[in-house]
DNA sequence: CCATAGTGTAACAAATAGTGTTACGGTCTA
DNA sequence: TAGACCGTAACACTATTTGTTACACTATGG
């Protein structure tokens, strides 16, 4: 039922974008996430759609940023991405009428949600400038790890 | 990235297999999850070796408890079927040496941590035996929601 | 006004994961 | 020893994600 590398994709993207400046064409992030402008169009327009991101065609086209990373969380990409729903609950569906299990769905839905709603307050937390920040640093300090 | 609704469907099939006694055929379970005795098997096999269910061949074999359902946490289940991980961050592995795919990577797993501990704490909460008290008080009323 | 460098999108191929099915071997008991 | 079980491998089916090809559209620059 889950998903995707989608988002840990995008912020790096993002991010790259945020820091490095400018536009980038598909081209040049299909390489840097190592897949093909199709796909990275498919996906960045989910991002336009949300206005994260704008596109401009033609010459001297590509993307850019709508607004500074301060101003972009992890759960902005997350509900561009994929909307409302974090995580869903995988419940079963062979007994509808079955009060056993209902009742189990019930509980299993329950403990979802409040997992749901701790990414959902994690993903608020981060913006995309602390991303970047904490980069820098470690990128200056030569780190690994 | 995610699974499947094995929890749930094991849920069911245990808190039937408490409420409703004894022994149980890979068949008769079959028939209950819409489904057939080899995938009924497979699955049981986790709980099995997690010693939550055994399985006796033969003739008038099949599975049964070892335990009762009050001893039995979602938790329990749910580390058979899947192993330690419940959820795993989806991270994005295109530049692993790029400093910021691993600020953004580190970000997200502290995130799906958060959540994966909310989850194990609200799995750990509930018994087997609380599903088939609210199975069976709903049943009583009549309820359909 | 045309060549070039871009995006937009549909259609299809490939990989992956879950699920269902068949087949056959082992085990227990009447 | 036959029948009713489980154990397991091998394979088919399905759905989802990802990758690819192809072509139409758009803006810029000469
Ligand atoms: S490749 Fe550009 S920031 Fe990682
Ligand atoms: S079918 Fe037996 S408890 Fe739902």
């Amino acid at each position: 039922m889950r998903q995707d590398g989608r988002l840990a994709r995008m912020i790096h993207v993002l991010v790259h974008m945020g820091l490095l400046g400018g536009r980038e064409t598909s081209e040049r992030i299909a390489q840097m996430l190592n897949t093909n402008p199709v796909v990275v169009r498919r996906t960045m327009a989910s991002l336009r759609q949300y206005g994260i991101v704008e596109s401009e065609g033609g010459r001297g086209g590509g993307w850019s940023l709508t607004r500074p990373l301060k101003d972009i969380t992890v759960l902005d990409v997350q509900r561009a991405l994929q909307g409302e729903t974090i995580l869903d609950a995988p419940l079963s569906n062979d007994h509808p009428s079955c009060p056993v299990e209902r009742a189990a769905n019930a509980k299993l839905q329950r403990a979802f949600e409040s997992a749901e709603q701790t990414l959902e307050r994690e993903f608020r937390k981060v913006t995309l400038a602390e991303i970047g920040e904490i980069a820098m640093a470690s990128a200056k300090a030569g780190k690994t790890g």
